[in-house]
DNA sequence: TTCCGTGCAAACAATTTGCAATAGA
DNA sequence: TCTATTGCAAATTGTTTGCACGGAA
């Protein structure tokens, strides 16, 4: 599935007029393997312990463009770089501030907040690019 | 009332042992004037409209002590640098991504959301360190 | 007088960009 | 071939830091 999941973005980048190159398809895979959310330096990591000649602002140019077509997504989660991900479904981030857990809900907890803030304010909410902050379940306890 | 607002983070820093200096006095005022949420660099401008010779440095330094003594906060809204405010009330941010709008909504709309994450996942949401994205009411309208 | 606060300039981290060389289609 | 992609190094943006001096308490 993590193949298909590259295998599909590479589709979308030629139905798109874009090229394939091998690093292309070293940092998308890297990117569709695992349910992660890297960020490039992280990214790069990965992709360097088989395509250690792969240069860093092509790894950011290819996660832009990767979100240009909207099959690529960034969030952002507490301070520090953005981490990214591919499509697939949409989903909220919680993130600790404590420990620096995420754990990704269903966007549609939001559903109810949505309906709230939109009857409230006209707001239509579309909140992927920011993470929910808190405190999870295991350092509440601790706390 | 900014003037009380001032005053009272004035307080709070001499409290906590802290110097009140004429810079502090300057950056505090132009934070607790108006209710929006200023970058460092705006925030800056209006400083600089009476006293000239506060350097960036020196504003930097103020909000984080100000943030440190739990009465100044940041947001972070859509890309850029982060956005700061007085305390006063605990509430979130609405930033429209079409045209950047922020909408002020009370910290308890998201009641519902934090007891449903909370029961689901133990999670504890303390949202307000990030802004909700989406598209306001005049910039839906016209979509 | 005693440190705390400040200016200044340099360091930093994350990211973007210009341009010539290279390699997909 | 023809143009999109890449490497490289420099530029940008937002923010932090070290250090010597000057001013609150």
């Amino acid at each position: 599935m993590a193949h298909d999941r590259a295998e599909r973005a590479l589709a979308a980048i030629r139905a798109n007029g874009g090229r394939i190159t091998s690093d292309r398809r070293a940092i998308i895979e890297a990117l569709a393997t695992g349910s992660d959310h890297p960020t490039v330096e992280e990214l790069a990591e990965r992709v360097w312990k088989r395509h250690p000649d792969v240069n860093l602002a092509t790894i950011y140019r290819t996660v832009e463009l990767l979100e240009n077509l909207g099959i690529g997504f960034h969030v952002h989660m507490g301070h520090g770089p953005s981490r990214w991900h591919l499509s697939d479904e949409v989903h909220q981030h919680l993130v600790c501030s404590a420990c620096g857990a995420v754990l990704d809900v269903p966007d549609d907890v939001l559903d109810p907040l949505r309906e709230q803030i939109a009857a409230a304010t006209g707001f239509v909410l579309d909140a992927h690019h920011f993470s929910l902050t808190g405190t999870c379940a295991t350092c509440s306890k601790v706390a």
